[in-house]
DNA sequence: TTTTCTGCAAACCGTTTGCATTGAC
DNA sequence: GTCAATGCAAACGGTTTGCAGAAAA
């Protein structure tokens, strides 16, 4: 289950309680919370934690490419560990749900040469919108 | 030239001199500014326009769809009034430069029923990520 | 013991808002 | 004349930072 600790430590980190208990909350499958979600569900395992720990953490872990940062809008920026499996989002326009999906073909190939403008294209990123089942339902 | 401008007229808007502006502003193809910028383009021509109206206005425009807002990453929205013709972005990951493109094919077509989770999508948003021939080449 | 991480609080940036004034229609 | 748009400045949310103290290696 503690996958990303497990990357973590193999990094050589200085492994303390925070950021322990920060990898352990963000750990998991269509996990995307946003700084604060983790910081709140952080303090019920270490009361202590600071906030500006939460954030510093969470901004080194993107740093070194073990969790994806997802900014959906003009909202808080969400962190995704599902780092080591390309997937692209889908995010409910009403409530801001997100899912992982995994679409087929490479999104890569969708640009032709003629559109790169030079650019030595590296990575895309798809986010599909829509609403989710619930908020369909709720607008109807 | 001022084909926003012309596009907001037919819609009833009251005209004024900072309404105006913006949009001429704004107007144009490849153009992405930040709402800071738009305001720093538009005091050269009505040096007593506020950031507030910027904002204000640029709110409006997005809301009634003659532009496009583009969160690129953590820093300042930007601004596309090429809100009539679908296309992505190409985004510099080193100096932040957007390029408009248009693959081929529909993007929305490449997320298989079975990878909606019962969402009813309507949208896709595609943005690449790579070196701009100056950055590559800086880079070097 | 050394180096790094932590917590606090204040600063920061981009953005939004309340309210009195101005100006388009 | 009416009503909506403007400007100001203050508030705001999310995030970053400087620094002294605490704790991992």
């Amino acid at each position: 289950m503690s996958d990303l600790l497990e990357r973590l430590r193999e990094r050589g980190w200085r492994l303390t309680a925070q950021r322990r208990v920060v990898a352990e909350v963000l750990d998991g499958e269509h996990v995307h919370l946003t700084a604060d979600e983790v910081h709140a569900r952080a303090i019920e395992r270490l009361p202590e934690i600071s906030r500006a720990t939460v954030y510093n953490t969470l901004g080194e872990m993107v740093g070194i490419g073990e969790v994806i940062e997802v900014a959906t809008d003009g909202r808080a920026k969400r962190y995704d560990p599902n780092a080591h499996r390309p997937h692209q989002h889908l995010v409910c326009s009403r409530c801001g749900t997100i899912r992982d999906v995994h679409p087929h073909g490479d999104p890569l190939a969708s640009l032709p040469a003629e559109e790169r403008f030079g650019f030595a294209v590296a990575d895309v990123e798809v986010t599909y919108r829509g609403l989710c089942p619930d908020c369909a339902r709720a607008a109807a």
